[in-house]
DNA sequence: TAATTCCTGAGTAATTTAGTAGGATATTGC
DNA sequence: GCAATATCCTACTAAATTACTCAGGAATTA
């Protein structure tokens, strides 16, 4: 287990996606603006993120990204692994001297912690962050403020069909 | 809340000193030796440890490194702070083109999670991982393994007088 | 056909990680 | 006091990672 900015970018960005969900994909362009984070290197997160089977991406206007599994499914774990691949864990088995000497022992503790790390990262969803009253509503508010009108627009609207509906 | 390779030799540095914590201080040339790190980079490291309180050094031959309190007392999420220094945390208010808008809600919501694992690393001490039966023999046996004999020997004093008190 | 957007790869600057070097200071044991 | 041990401290360097730039190709929409 790794956390670094780059797993930082990888769940902010995928809070991005989950909350414009229902809004039809959402584009690099709009994401690089709003957070602050250059084009070309987030379609490199977005390629990761893509080979982890966590989003779908839609070319064409009108296209972007979108999450390939509702937000309930998707946990904060594999977000963070897909993009932040995880480093050499050890230099175990790389170097000789180590065969169940005191390196080993405390590496065995430190997996031990990090599988715990791990676990508790997998138990918190996307949908946790998102689905909660009032959230949608600001994002269109902020939407708009950041320019993404076509986005709020749309969400706007699913938002409306949804009141209709209930 | 940051995780790196630094704070991976942090708390294995700090799980081995927990260890020896009973038989006196543990040199950094053995922690050098043992777990694969300079020793360069491991005095930079305990400077920091030391700076945060969580060790104290003693100087002279016999002397070392040892915990400044109980590893009942340290917890895991301390210790990777001492260490994994946090990086700027969001590039919220350097730019001026957050005001409220999405970066700040996205950054919201990690900032949330980013607590949510401070807590969880919070709650986890060092003594879980050391004081569990069979530890210290093992220790033992792994510091003979990697020539730490005077620290083997001086643990292995404090058990058994630890068993003839009991 | 033109615009939009994903997708890919190669290259580069900045930052962080990890290590090197050289020394100063405190402590122990002879 | 002297030599050995070990922490402490600063500055420098090499390697790796992060973040970005550039240049183009491929699919889709209007």
């Amino acid at each position: 287990m790794r956390l670094s900015t780059k797993g930082r970018y990888g769940v902010t960005a995928m809070m991005d996606l989950a909350i414009h969900d229902n809004a039809g994909p959402v584009t690099l362009a709009d994401i690089s603006q709003c957070q602050g984070i250059s084009l070309s290197y987030l379609e490199q997160l977005f390629s990761k993120l893509r080979k982890a089977k966590l989003v779908e991406g839609v070319r064409g206007p009108g296209g972007g990204y979108r999450l390939s599994r509702p937000a309930e499914d998707i946990n904060i774990a594999e977000i963070i692994s897909a993009v932040d691949e995880k480093v050499d864990v050890t230099r175990c088995n790389k170097e000789g001297n180590c065969q169940g000497g005191m390196q080993c022992l405390t590496h065995d503790l430190w997996m031990e912690l990090s599988e715990r790390l791990y676990s508790f990262l997998a138990g918190i969803t996307l949908a946790q962050f998102v689905n909660r009253p009032g959230i949608h509503e600001l994002a269109i508010q902020r939407d708009k403020i950041n320019g993404r009108f076509i986005l709020a627009r749309r969400q706007a609207e699913v938002l409306q069909q949804q009141r209709k509906a209930s």
